[in-house]
DNA sequence: GTGAAAGCGCTAACAG
DNA sequence: CTGTTAGCGCTTTCAC
């Protein structure tokens, strides 16, 4: 690893010079330059990202916290965010909380504001305090998608309309004829998506339909949780022609439950989703979900990040910025819903 | 963002003393032990990582080179890997090269060696020059999965049979009873995935059996490739009873063009995979496929790595060091396979 | 146009 | 036991 002042000893010239070059800041002569770029070239240097982020008092990398990785639709958001990172220079340290917030603290108190800039949190189940605390200590934090209009977080936020999601998902299987309509809510019941099912129960009644306690389950958020939901649904009321699940995973496994009590989705079950992750285009039949955006909620959380990086919170304690994507979910209809 | 010669003034100490409480080197007094503790809690102080990287001349984290993280291969991988780096103090930096050399050339450049200490490569198609000369800028490289015997990298890597995965896959196949199996190759003929095809080939061989060229084929490795590709072959010849894919991507997308094609997996076409991700469990039916000991290759990738980054390569060029994963491959049969 | 010098926050000898 | 002193590699005024 060559050092700055290596090239400059050999381009006979101050590493103040090779840095000016190297980052086209004030004037240089034409031939200087030139011995500097091969000096540079010779030496294959390449600047030292750890030593800059020091001088310039700024980290070349932004954290991005999530439960798991391994859940098939934190990497989709991931690489979105890892896309638009890039465009202000910045590279991203994914943290797995693994839904420990122990964990998600220890992650917070090593990184932030030191080797990353700025956090962005992705339903990593941190405690506010914590992520209060390092806003404090000087590291902007973003939530990346906020799903409750009506209780604004007291952190900088990407707000996302999952009320209304949850809304359409409910009106389409209306439309479709359907009644008795079941929901899995894939969190607790005051969980994150609450308002999803909120959504859902504003259209039931708008159509003057009941959900009885009994036709709602909460259960964890992936494919087998959605299973076992089902299942339990299905199996208490047999005449249930449709299931709402607040997210892809449990729909998906809603399909899987139907399947195995010999009920045939679409036919005999209708099944709708939250999300429109990859896998909901290549489930068996492919499923009818509400597509979120996701992509454009990473970039709105990384350009929020990136401003309150710039301009810091100078004193005055600004009320947290929220800002609201612009594309509103969107009903996608594919093979696991049909007319009743 | 307070720092250490701040604590120091605090706690009436200089900013050596701090530091050795911190990190419990040299002899410290109990009494100004607390002092320094306290303060440090006072100010809310963490030590900032980059400066500490700079000093120690070591960074606190490692690069993840994969394709894209939202291939659901990577993120298990990547997650394996984050486990076994936070055991060494190390975070993870994932760069997604998007099977584009030049991206990858672009990360290797700025963070190798200087945010990161040491890079991992996971099938990210990358330029193995671009590998050597960050190598030789002092940056350890570890490829993660290498999967051909018989033809060493020249860089550190771990081995992982996936020949013998090949091979368990068709004898169980053979072992079935299936005389006509096709192959689905995830990559180009000479690619990646080549060893694996001939461990499928050294198995039908053993058992007399032919693989015409017809019946092999060369997908992407995607669940749409393997769809594109399986009804190829199924529309070629209609009595194929069975198809090995080199990968569980495929593999899921086989059943998918089966069912489209009217045939049933597993009565009228048994589909076997390799790898064994996540999905493979959870598709209809459920994939028979040869798990591949992933988690412990991500262990001893990162261990590798932090063995290269200890002892730097003094000097003498020492070969590349090859480590070979213990656990074989596993079949593991589950309900896309039956009797022919 | 180019160089000298200070400093980012921390670690690591070595003195005392 | 604790303080002093150099840097780590780079950026950034400010002189020349």
């Amino acid at each position: 690893m060559s050092t700055l002042s290596e090239v400059a000893r050999r381009a006979g010239v101050t590493s103040a010079t090779v840095s000016n070059v190297l980052r086209n800041r004030g004037r240089v002569g034409e031939q200087t330059r030139q011995r500097v770029l091969e000096a540079v070239e010779a030496l294959n240097y390449r600047p030292h990202l750890a030593a800059r982020a020091l001088a310039e008092g700024r980290a070349p990398t932004i954290a991005l916290m999530v439960s798991s990785i391994a859940n098939p639709f934190y990497p989709e958001f991931a690489l979105a965010v890892e896309r638009a990172a890039r465009t202000s220079g910045h590279f991203v340290i994914i943290c797995n909380t693994n839904e420990d917030p122990q964990a998600g603290r220890a992650y917070l108190e090593q990184i932030a504001g030191t080797l990353s800039e700025g956090v962005l949190v992705m339903n990593a189940n941190l405690d506010f305090d914590d992520l209060h605390k390092t806003q404090a200590r000087g590291a902007p934090v973003v939530l990346c998608m906020w799903e409750r209009p009506d209780d604004p977080p007291g952190l900088p936020c990407v707000a996302v309309d999952f009320r209304l999601a949850g809304q359409l998902a409910a009106r389409h299987l209306i439309e479709l004829g359907h009644r008795r309509i079941g929901a899995i809510v894939g969190s607790k019941p005051s969980g994150i998506h609450a308002s999803r099912y909120e959504g859902f129960a504003d259209a039931m009644r708008e159509a003057g339909l009941k959900v009885p306690a009994k036709n709602v389950r909460y259960a964890p958020d992936t494919i087998e949780g959605g299973y076992m939901a089902a299942r339990g649904l299905l199996e208490r009321d047999a005449k249930m022609t449709a299931i709402f699940a607040t997210n892809d995973l449990p729909a998906l496994g809603t399909i899987h439950a139907a399947a195995d009590l010999g009920r045939e989705v679409p036919r005999d079950l209708s099944v709708v989703g939250i999300t429109d992750i990859q896998l909901a285009q290549q489930s068996r039949p492919p499923l009818t979900t509400v597509a979120v955006p996701t992509v454009e909620a990473a970039g709105l959380a990384v350009s929020l990040l990136r401003d309150l990086i710039e301009q810091p919170t100078h004193g005055a304690q600004r009320k947290a910025p929220r800002v609201c994507v612009t594309s509103a979910p969107q009903l996608i209809v594919r093979g696991s819903t049909q007319q009743r």
